[in-house]
RNA sequence: GGAUGGGUUCCCGAGCGGCCAAAGGGAGCAGACUGUAAAUCUGCCGUCACAGACUUCGAUGGUUCGAAUCCAUCCCCAUCCA
């Protein structure tokens, strides 16, 4: 067990199973079920890091990839590491990099041993290895770290999938040797695509190996939303209950939810923070598009029932000017909502397991 | 009064005899967005009874099988000269 963490586990909602938890890392404690922010570049997009401690963040999500390619994990560790880097002193979580490096299509050559990438900046060439995503890590200096993964795309062959799979799990046992800080917590990363078999097998690998936590990677890759479930519940019995489980790259409010019913403690989604940049609100009532015409002379908040800073004193109105005007204030204002928002979903979540109403809140729940 | 260059679909602007309902922008309208190459991308954008038809390129008249494109007259606009 790493110095200054702990997972613990403190009640199950009776009517759905969800897990009620605190997490404590050396940045702080986390409440679970969690919804991480994400900061890609070592910044949330459009929020300042006291803005977003003020909605209620408690850990915010960066990445591997990107830091190390710009401005680079030595130059983030002499600044101290990432939280002295970028100003935010509550806990971090570095992804490893696994996913982008096979997004980047078919530019890359991927062997036992690594993977061969080009920079999306440059074009220059790199190569990542379980080792390399570790020393990145640990120089970066997050809290939680990532396992160097590969994400099979959806849909993929079931012979991919299966060797995606294996070379995951061999790349997580050489990510736990090669880890030596022991102010960081290791996740290891399921995968096993949308095969059952083969994420039950996938989990037990993983689990076997103790890291402290264990993340649901290779979904939400495009798949059937009911797919994506189907997974979740396949694996969750297999799941170590005293182990914090990680949902990565979910989501929208439902996927949320459903997540928490199957057993998920931890999420992290882009969606709530590009949507913003691109207008769409996410609402008690549903989407809104901001940028249509119908909110032209809508004199009310985005959301009646948020009490976010952007819903107490602007209009949708306004907002939608200054979507059209292209001002950078409104991917301010709705960015920070949806945080908000999202964060505040994650909330009455953990108040609806503590009353064991999980399956009734998630009837409200509607998108 | 004279000279020259112009008037194109909401705006700018290309076209200069058929392949033009008319390039390209912009504006407008709508959609997508799930471990962020995203303040991005996609679609629509004359009208209609819409695989077709009809009306449009300052106005009118003409040439031609056929005109936004050629000719004539007129009306505007810009710049220059008196």
């Amino acid at each position: 067990m790493p110095n200054g963490f702990s997972f613990k586990l403190l009640k199950e909602c009776r009517q759905t199973g969800a897990r009620l938890g605190v997490l404590t890392t050396p940045h702080g404690i986390i409440k679970t079920p969690c919804f991480m922010p994400v900061g890609t570049q070592a910044t949330v997009k459009a929020v300042m890091p006291k803005d977003l401690a003020d909605i209620g963040a408690e850990i915010i999500l960066s990445n591997t990839y990107h830091l190390y390619l710009r401005p680079g994990d030595a130059l983030v560790r002499s600044a101290g590491g990432l939280h002295s880097f970028m100003s935010w002193d509550r806990p971090i979580l570095t992804d490893s990099g696994g996913f982008q490096v096979f997004s980047l299509g078919d530019t890359n050559r991927i062997t036992d041993d690594g993977v061969e990438f080009r920079s999306h900046l440059d074009g220059s060439k790199h190569y990542f290895t379980p080792e390399k995503a570790i020393e990145i890590q640990e120089n970066l200096g997050a809290d939680i770290i990532m396992a160097f993964d590969e994400c099979a795309p959806y849909p993929a062959s079931r012979e991919y999938t299966e060797q995606a799979m294996k070379r995951t799990h061999e790349w997580a046992k050489r990510c736990k040797t090669a880890h030596k800080r022991d102010d960081q917590a290791l996740f290891g990363i399921i995968q096993g695509g949308m095969y059952k078999d083969l994420r039950l097998e996938s989990t037990k690998a993983i689990t076997d190996m103790d890291f402290f936590g264990v993340a649901v990677g290779g979904l939400s890759v495009g798949e059937p939303k009911e797919l994506m479930y189907e997974m979740l519940e396949a694996i969750r019995d297999e799941l170590p209950k005293e182990k914090p489980h990680y949902l990565m790259g979910v989501g929208s409010p439902d996927c949320l939810v459903n997540g928490v019913m199957r057993g998920i403690d931890m999420f992290d989604c882009v969606l709530p923070t590009r949507a913003a940049r691109n207008g769409l609100a996410l609402t008690s009532t549903g989407r809104k598009m901001l940028r249509n015409a119908e909110y032209k002379n809508d004199f009310s908040p985005i959301d009646e029932s948020c009490d976010c800073y952007a819903c107490r004193n602007f209009t949708a109105a306004y907002i939608r000017h200054l979507i059209k005007a292209e001002e950078i204030l409104a991917a301010q204002l709705i960015t920070l909502h949806n945080l908000k928002f999202t964060l505040n979903l994650m909330e009455r979540i953990r108040e609806a397991i503590l009353s064991d109403s999980l399956a009734d809140f998630a009837l409200s729940v509607t998108y």
